[in-house]
DNA sequence: CTGAAAGCGCTTACAG
DNA sequence: CTGAAAGCGCTTACAG
């Protein structure tokens, strides 16, 4: 598998290599006769030469590489975000480099060190608890990143969030409208910031509201999330509830407890109503239509993309985070 | 962000730039005093020295990347495979590149220039319809490659795949033995072999049995699936069947048609039982357990980055195609 | 035990 | 209009 290099192309073509160069990046400034030109270009193609994007590279220190850190690319929501990442980054003529950080701050820490090795040209990464650090030592060599649907305390990296307390403020609010007699809030047992918010909001809601209503929280751990949801709404909420509303934070966490509502019969609305965050296909086999709370995932990644791109191109120190809308889409398992 | 090269070391510790080579490699034929070992550990420690993978590269000619090309990387099936793919690479010190073809040849063709431009030690591709050239050139110039998922007829790249006829022939048997009036096939218009393996073991099944059955075809398109398989399956199935059974070539294709079932309030297994190709999460919303066809994602991984890794290294030029088997995972869906 | 040197495939300021 | 040359950060056969 031995390449032609631009050197064949020049020995072909009885010229320097600096031309073949110059013809072949098509650059304005040197003016090359339409002759040698049109050579070079011919034999390029009979010989099948490709560039050598590492030697390039290796010169002007830029692979148009982007390495992409998330917590498992097998996650839904994850593999949207990195399709979406990738077809905007293509536009700009990035490839992404990809690795799967399974909440482990050592793992996490170990990619970023790999992707820098590789040289990305900058990295877009959903940081995971404890990795605070690492992040700050990105910081401090200005290597560019970009942080995406999560953001760490106490470090400030640019980044993509969205309105994470300020829509579950909202959409809480709309369920202590509708006087159920009790409301459920399932999310994760966590120290993640992003997630955190989304429980702050729902709290905040039900302080600031003056209606008397039980309010139950369910947290669970990251690992076996249908069993945990699954027993802790057996408790929670029963067999038969009534006038009861769950509120789950996170797509995965619905499903569980949408599995939970199926299993028992429970019907939706007329017994129980449901919100919550993220969409997924998942939903469509449930039979009633589920309302969601829908993240901009397009947008997202083509701010991340331009954030990086930004930052790779300036160096411009940029401190910038940029904080975008979630939407509630509503359906019918929240019509009372 | 300039950092530090094997250089600044060599000038700090007062030794060349090859002896801090040799040591930062730990090359056994050289001989290298403890003590300007342990003073260029230091010096590299200090100053925080990140070796630069593309200089290295460029003199191996190994990038230690591996591209790898899928249809979707958002779709549940790839992602999941990127997933296990990515670990089983890392484990031989490989990471991923990736890209979505779209299942567009044109698109699919680029990004295998793209990849190769970028060096990448291999590719591991689900090739598209009308792709054979791209592929015949990649293996003409020795490029290390392996298929997964599918294969193209008349081109022999070293791949993985599935038993997919004979799977499909054997649970088709199942399903012809227990005397339904009605078998509908939901497949794809599609031309690609292992989709069409699906269906001809379907038929040959069907063929060779006895029964007296009727045997109903629905195949869509690519896009809108869930549109497609809603209102053929309302032509041919109905709004309340009796006795018959569904056979769902994909998981897409089956969350589709369980919605239709859901949506109609049909009941399985009582009026229709279901068998599908390939697990998703989505089933578990699903009143009834699914019967569905598992592929051994895992081993199928390991597989394709074995093969690869031998090509990679040995330059044997593999045309070894390994073919796994899948299992039915037999659940309350198909329990007549 | 260690170093000088060539070279991987490019780019680009400079000279002519 | 074109070329000679330096250099990006490494590796490695060779010499001493």
């Amino acid at each position: 598998m031995k390449r032609s290099s631009i050197k064949d192309i020049a020995k072909l073509a009885g010229v320097s290599v600096a031309t073949v160069s110059y013809v072949l990046n098509r650059k304005e400034g040197q003016r090359i006769s339409e002759e040698t030109r049109k050579k070079i270009f011919e034999i390029a193609e009979t010989i099948n030469y490709t560039p050598n994007k590492i030697a390039k590279s290796l010169k002007t220190n830029k692979t148009k590489l982007l390495g992409l850190i998330v917590a498992d690319i097998s996650n839904e929501f994850y593999s949207l975000m990195a399709r979406n990442l990738e077809d905007k980054a293509l536009k700009l003529g990035y490839t992404l480099i990809i690795g799967s950080s399974d909440e482990n701050a050592e793992k996490f820490k170990k990619l970023t060190e790999l992707f820098s090795q590789q040289q990305v040209d900058g990295m877009i990464v959903a940081p995971v608890a404890g990795s605070e650090k690492t992040l700050e030592n990105l910081m401090h060599i200005k290597y560019p990143v970009v942080t995406i649907d999560r953001y760490l305390k106490g470090v400030t990296v640019p980044g993509i969030t969205i309105n994470n307390q300020e829509i579950a403020e909202n959409t809480t609010s709309l369920l202590l409208n509708k006087n159920f007699d009790k409301i459920i809030y399932i999310g994760y047992e966590t120290e993640l910031p992003h997630l955190l918010d989304r429980q702050h909001g729902f709290e905040k809601a039900v302080h600031s509201s003056k209606k008397t209503v039980e309010i139950r929280h369910i947290l669970v751990g990251l690992e076996n999330i249908a069993e945990e949801v699954h027993s802790q709404l057996e408790n929670t909420l029963g067999k038969s509830p009534e006038n009861t509303a769950l509120y789950f934070s996170s797509n995965k966490l619905a499903v569980a407890g949408l599995s939970y509502l199926v299993k028992n019969n429970i019907k939706v609305p007329e017994q129980v109503s449901v919100i919550a965050f993220d969409e997924t296909e998942t939903y469509h086999l449930f039979p009633t239509e589920i309302t969601y709370i829908q993240q901009p995932i397009e947008a997202m990644a083509e701010e991340a993309i331009k954030l990086l791109d930004g930052q790779i191109n300036n160096y411009t120190a940029t401190e910038k985070r940029v904080t975008l809308s979630a939407k509630l889409i509503a359906k019918a398992s929240f019509n009372k």
